[in-house]
DNA sequence: AACAGAATAAAACAAACGTTTATTTAATTC
DNA sequence: GAATTAAATAAACGTTTGTTTTATTCTGTT
């Protein structure tokens, strides 16, 4: 046999990513052989380097995608002429959104970043580190502003950080919490943490620009 | 050859651990094979099975005492007849401290459940769920008191824990900032994220304790 | 109808994997 | 000082790994 009926390259592709983010997730990168991969993508094992060149350039397409939709998402979630605390809303809004809609994806850009080469490290840890900035940009000009009362801006960043993207660990759609019940609560849990006062009205605003995000 | 001169079986285990540890921390578990280990230990590989049958009993082995330690230094840090406000303070300073101070086998732990078996897996999961409720605990006790304002008991310790266990992925020892200074701001971040109402008073005690175990 | 090329299968590659076996040497015990 | 135990080596086991090579089949275009 051969080239299969109804075969088509944009289709196997995608069915690739699919499968490879899948199986990532649960086993880990090291843990999934391309044997197995193609055989959940329904072809032989060589037909994978006709779409990627080595399992490691998988890896790496998996994850720079998967960094620049996220970038992507917030520029165009990104409000203009806003306030620090609206800001902060829809970067939590935006982030929790995305994350739990690719949790699979998110897994493996957080878990296999040590099975990239030096290189392709540094260009997703850059992508990261610009991603992350937007964040400390609205703490500084929060806390200047005297809204926020923050003690260290870039801890306060990766505590945030951490503390939302963690919510893919436990979170299980479907289950007690509705995505925007976790939104309600992460954002106030945030607002708290960042010691937010709010103009009379705006927490109002804050919680409805929420409540339609997620 | 044969026997080592001088070798003795305590100390190469806890070498072997140790290795172990770091080699997984850095590479992953599945990264690291036996060979790569018993050269970091400076023994053939065969050596290594004398200590422990099989590459997952390694790893369970490493796991589930951590997690052991893990419980323990909260059984001892813990305090009696103290207020909510002192009790998660005592458990944040508690849970960084520690994670701090054993940074790779946090990563290990945290990273390579997937290669436990189901029945292991079960084993660890039950003890870390343990070591959770310590939290919540303490965090429903506090709402009842009306001392915290907390919407949700479980997805706010959820939140603070892995707020808290994300201090290893950026912190390294002997840069800009101490331990001390590390959990100090988290301590407040946590106070106000929990939206504690402490006593007069209350407050110094709480910082002071943070300052005496960091 | 012939053709170009995209897509795949089948088989094989060398290297690396976790693990086992048999053996040798060092330290301890009687 | 002989017997025993503990600790390690050296070599090999069968399997699996990521990848390459070669050949074949199907699709879309002319």
């Amino acid at each position: 046999m051969a080239r299969t009926t109804g075969s088509d390259g944009e289709k196997t592709e995608a069915a690739i990513r699919e499968a490879a983010v899948s199986l990532m997730a649960r086993f880990g990168y090291e843990a999934m052989s391309m044997r197995q991969l193609a055989a959940e993508v329904g072809v032989q094992a060589a037909a994978l380097y006709r779409y990627f060149p080595t399992k490691e350039d998988l890896l790496f397409t998996l994850m720079r995608e998967h960094m620049e939709g996220l970038i992507q998402a917030w520029e165009s979630a990104k409000p203009v002429n806003a306030s620090p605390a609206q800001r902060l809303s829809a970067y939590v809004a935006n982030h929790i959104a995305f994350h739990i809609e690719r949790r699979n994806a998110t897994h493996v850009s957080n878990m296999e970043l040590r099975s990239l080469s030096p290189e392709r490290l540094t260009r997703i840890l850059r992508m990261r580190t610009a991603y992350e900035k937007e964040l400390r940009g609205i703490l500084r000009d929060g806390a200047e502003a005297d809204i926020f009362s923050i003690d260290d801006t870039g801890l306060t960043a990766m505590a945030l950080i951490q503390m939302m993207t963690g919510v893919i660990v436990w979170f299980r759609p479907g289950e007690r919490l509705s995505i925007a019940e976790v939104t309600t609560t992460y954002l106030a849990m945030t607002m708290r943490l960042v010691g937010a006062r709010m103009a009379t009205g705006e927490a109002r605003h804050v919680h409805e620009h929420a409540q339609l995000r997620a």
